[in-house]
DNA sequence: GAGTGGTCTAGACCACAAA
DNA sequence: TTGTGGTCTAGACCACTCC
């Protein structure tokens, strides 16, 4: 199996991987077609095992090889599309289209943790519900619960001039989150504060983040459905 | 849930990447704080300066890290969040739930592309309709179109007996994909093929799907509110 | 000009799984 | 046992960019 290099200004890692993933994707190699050992490789490119390595690292990152000891490398079988979604940050997101932003905080108060919080967490907690506004209109109601221990310093923050899901992207990291996207009738109460139909449609958003284990913050956005898409593209990283 | 102290047979650099994460996501360092060079932390843990690059790469691909030449490695100031969406084959996903799967095909005609076709692409398209079923209850509603110059055996397959979208995942890969998601009313026709109310909120999901460039397929999803949830999962990669 | 990251080499040893 | 990937080393040169 040979392939005809890719000339380029690229790195010789890339120009391995280049060939190999246009191999695949084109389907002259099938999925489970063995691919040479790094060793017969870097004799074919003239180069060192290393360099192979990181070119074949790669492609199995990206999910296009298999790589098994002994055994070697294999064009790996489809799997599960998986695409990069970016939840992105609602004040920048209405901003970068040219619109106003706008939070408007509706209440704030701050409780003990208490056993049906989707937070699981100990200690205060720190539960702000506000509206979204692009251009004076209403574009999503959000409600959002804070973890004080893991977030001390959202006791002290105005609310009031950032939104919340701002703030917190200023002021901590997260190491794990999980998000649930489902689709929801706006209902009376939502209705009423979108401007919209209670038997709208609306996309809900909950999205759970922690640190290191630690609960820090869980929000649930609702919007429009026909004021907001999620979008996510999908391009094979390199 | 992220395991932290891997004092098992952790290696090298993923020892010296789990100290600096350790720094960075525990708030220690800062955004914008330098980090000792790869010279020096080579050094510091008594390796060769290649293995400390080596998990610098890593943090810098997961977003943890800036690297410029001369300057050095900086902690990265938080930028938006990005989580891996798995799109999964409905197929195997009810299926994995333990409940029956069934596709039921509606329809199915060949006809030459025209302009408003949501597929790009040039000479004849397959369009398939039909219901995904679980447990026997209607789950989904899809339309879909085919490119036939891409996927060619797509117009002697059988798509009675599979999903479109399962004969698809093992005939073509692909290596771009745009998804769009946002919630809409049931409609009279789809709320029919559901049996569900026409005021109903529903999931939309569209993919569109290239390989090189070329058009694949489009498909465009809707579930009912309240029988698909899509879950996304985000841990940073090491 | 000089310091830093980016890449590459030609070895080496080990762990693992297949033969 | 043996082949393969996984990791690591101690160098090297280059490209970039900050000083």
């Amino acid at each position: 199996m040979k392939a005809k290099p890719s000339a380029k200004t690229a790195t010789l890692d890339e120009q391995i991987r280049g060939t190999i993933e246009d191999n695949i994707r084109s389907g002259v190699w099938k999925p489970g077609d063995k691919i040479a050992s790094e060793i017969d490789l870097a004799a074919e490119y003239g180069c060192a095992r290393a360099t192979v390595s990181k070119a074949l690292s790669t492609l199995h990152r990206a999910g296009l090889i298999e790589r098994r000891r002994k055994a070697g490398s294999f064009v790996a079988f489809p799997h599960v599309q998986s695409a990069a979604l970016d939840i992105p940050d609602i004040a920048s997101m209405i901003m970068a289209r040219g619109e106003q932003y706008h939070f408007e905080l509706k209440t704030q108060s701050i409780r003990s943790h208490r056993d049906d919080d989707p937070l699981n967490c100990k200690g205060d907690v720190l539960i702000l519900e506000g509206i979204h506004h692009a251009g004076g209109r209403p574009f999503g109601y959000e409600v959002r619960h804070i973890n004080l221990n893991a977030v001390p310093d959202a006791r002290i923050a105005d609310f009031g001039e950032t939104a919340p899901g701002s703030w917190l992207l200023e002021h901590i990291s997260w190491t794990d989150a999980r998000h649930r996207i489902c689709a929801v009738q706006a209902g009376g109460t939502i209705a009423k504060l979108l401007d919209i139909a209670s038997s709208d449609a609306c996309l809900q958003l909950e999205r759970s983040t922690w640190r290191q284990g630690q609960g820090v913050t869980w929000v649930r956005q609702t919007f429009p459905g026909d004021r907001y898409d999620l979008v996510a593209e999908f391009t094979p990283q390199s």
